[in-house]
DNA sequence: CCTAGCAGTCGGAGCGGCGGAGTGCTAAAA
DNA sequence: TTTTAGCACTCCGCCGCTCCGACTGCTAGG
């Protein structure tokens, strides 16, 4: 019988922990006898062996075969990740290099983003992500109804930081006068509402409008609701991609491949991300843990960014499965934290 | 002595044309046997492999090892691409993919160009690359000055299509009043230029004006040599960039990881592919004819599109050495048509 | 419950031999 | 002079082999 911790006997912990670091350095299955060495228990390799064979049981770890060390499984790296104490000090280097790029106070998101990847993949030598905010909560500041050519007109929305245009035809022959109206009423009407406000003050006014003023009133709606659903500003930016090619987490090239095809994918992405946007403050998915199968061999860190008390976006690395997590978590939560502060302040 | 035409005897010619074919299509060394049968010649493999030896000699064809076949040095693909018919005709299911594509008349640049590069490499399988008009040539069809809070001010450009963006800072405690005469000012004055004439103007308005106004000008024209220098714009939007990573053509790991370093640094891209836009009509850019060392085991396939008289843009695709160039070819070339229509449509 | 010892397992490195693909050369034919 | 057939030679890659070492699991004793 087993004094019992979690669920696991404190020394079982101890040595998986032990075991996950030193997989994690050399990417090599570890040996019983290493193990002693390595985990400052104070018992024989032959002790060890037998806790070993326990956690195979238990389903933490796997042996490539019969006379190799172990290497863990998804399930233990979760565990790892669980143990892990739940802030560690980012090293100074990486401290200041945060610090420094969030200085210079960028007036543009999507400027502030692809650096904010940039940063990202430079301190953890993992890929990362960026789910840009979308304009849908904040506030109009502006909207305008500009002339392109013969019949065509852009609506462009500005919201905080980001823009949102949609093209828009004018009804035939509409006169200018017409336009002239609308896009005074709209700019006035629009002001400090949010895209959902707007749409509905535009769909009120539909009702009460006739002739050319409805019809572009209406498609303004239409433009309004297009602008909600699938914002323009609603993508990933991605930097340090690179990474993913000379990491050797990734030994199998078809790894490699569907790692990369998962990232191109836009949409799933953006699932991965918003999923881990709810878990605060910093989400750790591993493996198989993740929604999509081509990036079951992968891990990736995630955390949120804030601004007006609300979330707005996430950010996140991958990596490998065996990436430094402690690393990437910290990083992760470090970067996290300074671009609310950043995007907060772009809300002036 | 041989009879000679360019260089090349023209059996050596179509030899060498056969043996990259087929290198192309295989990826291993090529024998003489083997060329014998593929080549159409009717002469003996001994004949061949005279003349295979003299190719080397000539720097053509490279031999792995004594007992291997020969493959094709970059010289030799740059001789084949050099002698492959000037078109050769598109599939007839690429024709319409290409064609569908269009049909469906998407109003925004990034829009139609994130479209293409999707396009672009599902028909050729590798990943495709855009470069983004800039909106310098042409005309400013509107321009604004918005207030985004206490002291900050947008200045917005459109182009046809596009839209520039910047940040500036108003004079502290400058009037209401100041700044919607600056404002109502540069939206008639700029109208119509491009971005230049309209910086050229900014300046000189600067001159004769005075106090807040002037600085306000001032800013402006910054803000306008900015877009000139670095416009948002101009960057480079990617597609099917997970081909690379199942191309079997690179086969080494480290040149993956090169290719994609490569890709990601926006710069080197845009110099590439800026390059290419002046040889018209499709330039092909073979190992290392190509500027940047990290693609030196690749190949770049590229095409300007052009709108209202001048070329906007570039698009291309990159792939190995061996890829298949004369679809590639096509299809850039096919794509690149369809894409100046479409953009010239744009401009309305 | 832990440990020492030991037999057993299995992959990987190293080695030699073999077969095959392909070459270069030579000498004869066109 | 060019082409061709024939032939000896080269060298890679594969196969099977053995051996080594790194582990394990088990057993018996503390």
């Amino acid at each position: 019988m087993e004094r019992q911790q979690g669920s696991l006997s404190e020394r079982k912990a101890a040595l998986l922990r032990a075991l996950v670091r030193h997989y994690i350095r050399t990417g090599e299955p570890v040996g019983s006898e290493a193990l002693a060495a390595a985990s400052g228990l104070h018992v024989s390799s032959a002790t060890i062996r037998n806790d070993l064979a326990a956690l195979e049981e238990l389903g933490y770890l796997t042996q490539p075969h019969t006379s190799a060390g172990r290497a863990p499984t998804d399930l233990a790296y979760r565990l790892y990740v669980d143990m892990l104490p739940s802030r560690t000090k980012l090293r100074d280097a990486e401290r200041r290099a945060i610090v420094t790029f969030f200085d210079e106070a960028l007036a543009d998101v999507d400027e502030i983003l692809r650096g904010t990847t940039q940063l990202l993949s430079r301190l953890t030598r993992y890929a990362s992500l960026a789910f840009a905010p979308s304009v849908g909560e904040s506030s109009i500041v502006r909207s305008e109804l500009i002339g392109l050519g013969s019949a065509t007109l852009l609506l462009v929305v500005f919201g905080t930081g980001r823009v949102e245009k949609r093209v828009i035809e004018a009804p035939p022959g509409a006169s200018e006068d017409v336009l002239e109206r609308v896009s005074r009423t709209m700019m006035q009407a629009f002001r400090g509402k949010t895209l959902g406000e707007a749409r509905v003050e535009a769909e009120e006014r539909t009702k009460v409008a006739s002739g050319d003023e409805r019809v572009l009133l209406e498609r303004a709606g239409e433009a309004l609701r297009s602008m909600e659903d699938a914002p323009d500003s609603e993508h990933v930016v991605m930097g340090g991609v690179s990474n993913i090619a000379s990491e050797e987490g990734f030994n199998r090239r078809d790894t490699l491949r569907q790692v990369y095809e998962a990232l191109e994918r836009e949409s799933a992405m953006l699932g991965l991300l918003r999923e881990a946007a709810a878990i605060s403050p910093v989400s750790v998915s591993i493996g198989h843990e993740n929604p999509i199968p081509g990036m079951w061999e992968a891990s990736v860190v995630a955390a949120p960014y804030a601004a007006g008390g609300g979330t707005v976006g996430t950010i996140g690395v991958v990596g490998p499965m065996r990436m430094d997590y402690a690393a990437a978590i910290s990083a992760v939560r470090a970067v996290a934290d300074r671009l609310s502060a950043a995007v907060e302040a772009l809300r002036t």
